[in-house]
DNA sequence: TACCCCATCTTACCATCGTCAAGATCGGTC
DNA sequence: GACCGATCTTGACGATGGTAAGATGGGGTA
């Protein structure tokens, strides 16, 4: 029988070389932007030829979605984590989310974008719905509060949670891209992104 | 020279070759995504050289700045006219901007992602710097709620405009990046994602 | 009217990219 | 020790952005 054995295995001549590509990769972005991402300046990286990544990518898609993959799984782990240190209360709960949600967008620019990137990702694979799926349900644990006084319809229970994820997610986008810097540069002194996040949170219904 | 002419006749010197590239240059992105937007295709599009192009945008970057300053002038215009035609109300207002704004994604999402995607652009262009510049002023006009009661810092009065755009840029973003679909599909039968944002926009705090 | 300047456009070429096909290399298994 | 197949290299193709040099003809000027 064919010994098909993973990555995990022995290093064949390279080592173990999607994991490098991966590595390189991600370091290549947030180095030079997506722009600079190409399939042959990965494989230069790693010392290998321009060919060899189509070996274990098919294709520049496939080598993108797996780094988005690697991206959300990060980024659904320091959802969750934050989440979880946050304990019991809807709002503390939210306002948690929203640090962890931009805070991993400010570290990781690079694959924050190219998450959101969804012309260069193929959804059909595997590893990228999953990690998606998984993510998203670290969102939702965020935004679930108990039932309030009067109950919601599914468009409000919907709505709430959306605005929340609009909300984080468009400050992100908008800060990374440096789109909030002029505002940020006319507050107050001491003020900063940070100081402008937990006011921007602070006009959140959720929760409340 | 039996040069053929599909549509009209095609003189050496075009005319108004500019303009003909950036319209083409639209059409191709709303049909094709960024993706396919290159130079070569928009000059095969109007039916000149592949060269042709340089002579009027230096590069590619200088094209797509071109495309977006121009549709920041559309977006300054829609945003402009929806606050304008709200009335006094702070919260009608408020609410008309989030309709125009999201309204302007969904009716030209190749613009829109173009506009946003800041690594192909080159804000140095008086053109596009211009743009922007007037279309964050319809946003600022849009969010200026009068006076509250109490006096609100500069680090608030920032978080209340910055929230809300924050917010109708999330939703439009996620929206017509398809990342709502799943949401807006498994609510009630008549819902869509117009009542989803009219629902998020109730939960927005500004106007107050 | 005739001519000539030069902005405009074309042709030709280069480097880089993704992708594919064929060949070389080496580890593991029999 | 020899084969097999996974891994990697080499080389090629078409497409892209960009540049240089040449062709073209519109419009101002004599």
């Amino acid at each position: 029988m064919p010994s098909r054995e993973p990555k995990s295995s022995r290093p064949y001549h390279h080592g173990d070389l999607p994991a490098a590509l991966l590595s390189a990769a991600e370091e290549i972005l947030e180095r030079d932007g997506i722009q600079g991402l190409t399939l042959r300046a990965t494989a230069r990286a790693v010392g290998v030829s321009h060919a060899a990544p189509a070996g274990h990518f098919g294709d520049l898609t496939s080598l993108l979605s797996e780094l988005a993959a690697l991206g959300y799984r990060r980024f659904g782990v320091a959802l969750m984590e934050a989440v979880d240190a946050a304990g019991g209360n809807p709002r503390v709960r939210m306002k948690a989310m929203g640090r962890a949600y931009v805070g991993f967008a400010r570290k990781h620019p690079g694959l924050f974008a190219l998450m959101y990137r969804s012309e260069r990702l193929d959804f059909a694979r595997p590893a990228l719905r999953d990690a998606i799926a998984n993510a998203r349900g670290a969102l939702r644990a965020a935004a679930s509060a108990r039932a309030p006084a009067e109950p919601l319809t599914p468009l409000q229970m919907a709505a709430q949670s959306t605005a929340l994820w609009a909300l984080v997610h468009g400050f992100a986008v908008l800060l990374i891209d440096g789109r909030l810097s002029g505002l940020i540069a006319s507050l107050p002194e001491e003020e900063s992104a940070d100081t402008l996040l937990e006011a921007v949170l602070a006009t959140a219904r959720v929760g409340e």
